[in-house]
RNA sequence: GUCCCGUUCGUCUAGUGGCCUAGGACACCGCCCUUUCACGGCGGCGACACGGGUUCGACUCCCGUACGGGACGCCA
């Protein structure tokens, strides 16, 4: 039985990136009938936030990724964690290391690093070389005895290599003497996240660990832990990073709001155009199908469709049209339009909710307007915020008229001045007020004053809609309805001075 | 610095030695449809990082180079 997990750690929002990784153990655990859990990797209590934690539920919510048993929070663990470490020094497979703690923040970290390696490669790297790690039990156990604090590091031996195959990526290995002896236990006690996460993925009966790339080489360390447990190891995937447009890191401090999948909630993505798009990067069905419903998606998923180069996530900066990936956009906009109302309409309601455009007769007297409408304007709608903004004329009388609509489609023509309250003349005698006669209405009165067509349906646009695009113009003034059409027609908006 | 991974149109990708004059999607451009803008239809632009091998034949296999990414912490 398959048993798959996310374990995101609560230290900031839900991101595009870690995202993808709940869907893809998600699709996996749902298309081999298994187990998607959810574990909160909270072991770093200087970071971890209960908001984070819950921005994690409810991005997954959102996602329609719902897990299965109890969440586990890591933080709860940590004395299997303390116990399992002090196993192994029992068992020799660690040893306590009882040189003094340096205390440095995370940039002096990143820069030690890159100095020790340095180092390294100039004397010759030896990872074996602490003075402690052969230390006689009975001295360590001594001195453990007197209060003398110890790190616990894995003792790995110092000849062969670590091996697996990742469904991913392949035959993996690396040599031991590559591999530091990690630290599985902190001084004062607080477990490592190397051993934190095998010893949880044990005790879950994980059996496939599917997550990022940049776990690659960690996995290999974690396969020693396996081995010093004496505990099966899961299968492993790995998937390709999520790249910013310039093949850089993407992260919130560079790239902002983009990388944070509430932003997509919170900016009228539909979820399930969102998951649609999210699944495909990273990986490709068997077939050129681009569109799935969720039951297809599950049943096409397969760890062999995962790629292994990186995808780069597009968007542009500073340009609002392309504020995220132009595919992701062209995915909500095709949601939008296609899927069924039922489902669409929860969605515009929250969205009109949220604007006070709501009106509860929507729900019984005007529901058949209601879907009427939106099904109307959802044609060119690229996401739920513009059911609020640029199908606000539909809901309200408090509307914009978009400057450049005006100036073009009725202030350059001043027999509009005549022709508009000529049109709400004719439109008060349309019975009934269907698309069809009102066209019928329009098109006669243009015959009359000798103007096309295409001046008045614009104008009216323009009246009616505040805006210079839209649906077909009869079916405007059918679901905007005779007496609100007139009105408009005839309003005097303080604009309207011809030259 | 060391180790690991990767490299097909601007972007996401298909491709596992002949099916490839490299396919699809988004974006872009043009035409058609049309009262506008979309949608839709049709068409266009546009890629195998580079160099060596192997082979009758290489996008596909091998080696090298370049470039990009990741990891290397008493963070996760």
């Amino acid at each position: 039985m398959v048993r798959v997990r996310f374990a995101p750690s609560p230290t900031g929002y839900l991101h595009i990136g870690a995202a993808r990784s709940a869907l893809f153990n998600w699709l996996y655990a749902r298309k081999t009938g298994g187990k998607f859990l959810l574990r909160i990797e909270d072991t770093d209590l200087q970071r971890s936030t209960d908001e984070s934690t819950r921005s994690i539920i409810e991005g997954l919510e959102w996602l329609g990724l719902d897990y299965d048993e109890e969440i586990v929070f890591q933080s709860d663990n940590a004395d299997k964690h303390r116990a399992a470490a002090n196993r192994l020094v029992a068992e020799g497979k660690a040893y306590r290391d009882f040189t003094p703690k340096e205390q440095r923040d995370d940039a002096t970290v990143k820069q030690g690093i890159v100095d020790r390696a340095r180092a390294h490669a100039a004397e010759g790297i030896d990872h074996r070389s602490n003075p402690f790690r052969d230390l006689p039990p009975e001295e360590s156990d001594r001195r453990a005895g007197r209060g003398e604090l110890f790190a616990i590091r894995l003792k790995v031996t110092p000849e062969g290599k670590t091996r697996f195959l990742d469904a991913v990526y392949g035959e993996q290995e690396r040599a031991y003497s590559e591999i530091e002896d990690l630290v599985l236990l902190r001084s004062d006690g607080h477990p490592l996240y190397n051993l934190s996460v095998v010893i949880d993925d044990i005790e879950m009966g994980i059996t496939h660990v599917i997550r990022g790339q940049d776990h690659l080489t960690n996995t290999h360390k974690q396969i020693l832990l396996y081995e010093a447990l004496e505990a099966r190891q899961p299968q492993f995937a790995h998937l390709p990073l999520i790249l910013a447009p310039n093949k850089g890191k993407l992260s919130k401090r560079k790239h902002g709001e983009v990388v944070s999948l509430t932003t997509y909630r919170d900016r009228g993505f539909v979820p399930a155009a969102f998951r649609n798009f999210l699944a495909l990067l990273g990986w490709a069905p068997e077939d050129e199908q681009e569109i799935f419903t969720l039951e297809e998606l599950r049943d096409k998923f397969s760890l062999e469709g995962i790629g292994r180069a990186n995808a780069v996530f597009n968007f542009q900066e500073n340009d609002p049209r392309h504020w995220t990936d132009d595919k992701a956009l062209w995915m909500n906009a095709e949601y939008i339009r296609t899927m069924t109302l039922a489902d669409l309409l929860p969605m515009v309601k929250a969205e009109l909710r949220a604007n006070k455009l709501w009106r509860d007769e929507y729900e019984d007297d005007e529901r058949e307007w209601l879907e009427k409408t939106v099904d109307l304007i959802r044609q060119r709608f690229f996401t739920l915020k513009d059911f609020s903004q640029q199908g606000r004329a539909y809901f309200s009388e408090d509307f914009d008229f978009d400057e450049a609509a005006v100036r073009k489609n009725i202030l350059k023509e001043p027999r509009l001045k005549e022709l508009l309250p000529a049109l709400a003349e004719k439109l008060e005698a349309v019975e009934p007020f269907s698309a069809e006669n009102v066209e019928a209405a329009l098109r006669s009165l243009g015959d009359e004053a000798g103007v096309k067509a295409g001046l008045l349906i614009n104008a009216a646009r323009t009246m009616l809609t505040g805006q210079a695009v839209g649906p077909s113009m009869f079916e405007v003034f059918a679901v905007i309805g005779r007496e609100r059409s007139v009105r408009r027609l005839k309003s005097q908006q303080p604009w309207f001075e011809f030259p």
